[in-house]
DNA sequence: GAAAAAAGTTAGCCAAGGCTAAGACATTGT
DNA sequence: ACAATGTCTTAGCCTTGGCTAACTTTTTTC
């Protein structure tokens, strides 16, 4: 038996409950979706970034800021060649084509909003920083104002 | 050459710049691990809440709602048993160990901290519901509490 | 109670993202 | 200039998390 499911009830104080399923599956699904480019933005963003500070990019660096082993920045590399967001010569440092700039640019100006906006919620720093990495994939465009909203109405200074 | 690096510069001011590598790495790697987890604590979630509201939690419901194939239901069900996560006969439905109960638990409680934190914010129902299914794996403990405080002293009601 | 439908499983495929080991290329130092 | 060192790539392996297709078991329906 299917246990009588209290189904089809969208009132709307039942927040708690089971969402109907087809909004369930868009969630899940929206969660997956952010995945598949989660490793490459966060590529191209440290690309960036290393490019800004450093003057050049190499793969080494971001092995070594990444945690992993030359080999996989290596295979990542050309993933990201492939989506044409990445170019380089063998052996010579990566930059960023058109695509993969305004990628960067986009991460990095999303990943200072979280990252400020949790510091103005009165998380610690190094917490702030470990978090806004993992969240900032998953902040639509409108949680994204209102975490703009709340920062400017908010921060000191 | 290495473009000199503006190395060993632990300047409280210079946020914006890219942290020492060693934090660099941990930021990573708490990532990485996040997501080893995330699945599984999905699945785990979404069972609890079946048990809950449906009496029980059936494959077909889980690839419903996941929006997934039977067999990757399926498949994922053997690892949640192998982690010790997961009871359950062949055909029958599924239920969860005290370690999972444990784990619904405790991704129940941030799941509606989240959702309501965003809420809160200002953030409408459904962009809240896809942003806290896929931040709320990423929210560390300190920022958990954060937000439960920020939405005890701003919730109306 | 048997046929049809639904639910669950298994096998085999694929891509992503890790790894190690081995080799190719580049830079540096003497 | 050439050997040592460091950087990059390639090959091959593993696990995860998707899929389809084919099969088994359970449930429903007539």
């Amino acid at each position: 038996m299917t246990a009588s499911p209290p189904d089809s009830t969208p009132d709307p104080h039942m927040s708690d409950a089971l969402p109907p399923c087809e909004q369930h599956v868009r969630q899940y699904a929206a969660v997956r979706n952010a995945h598949e480019t989660e490793l490459l933005e966060d590529y191209v963003e440290l690309i960036g970034d290393l490019l800004k500070y450093q003057g050049e990019a190499r793969s080494a660096d971001i092995a070594a800021r990444m945690g992993v082993s030359q080999a996989t920045v290596s295979k990542t590399v050309t993933r990201l060649k492939s989506q044409g967001l990445v170019d380089s010569q063998p052996y010579r440092s990566l930059f960023l084509t058109e695509k993969g700039e305004a990628m960067a640019e986009m991460a990095r100006k999303r990943h200072a909003i979280v990252l400020q906006f949790l510091r103005t919620l009165g998380v610690s720093d190094s917490t702030a920083r470990i978090d806004a990495e993992g969240m900032e994939h998953h902040v639509s465009r409108e949680t994204l104002e209102a975490m703009e909203r709340f920062t400017r109405e908010h921060c000191r200074g």
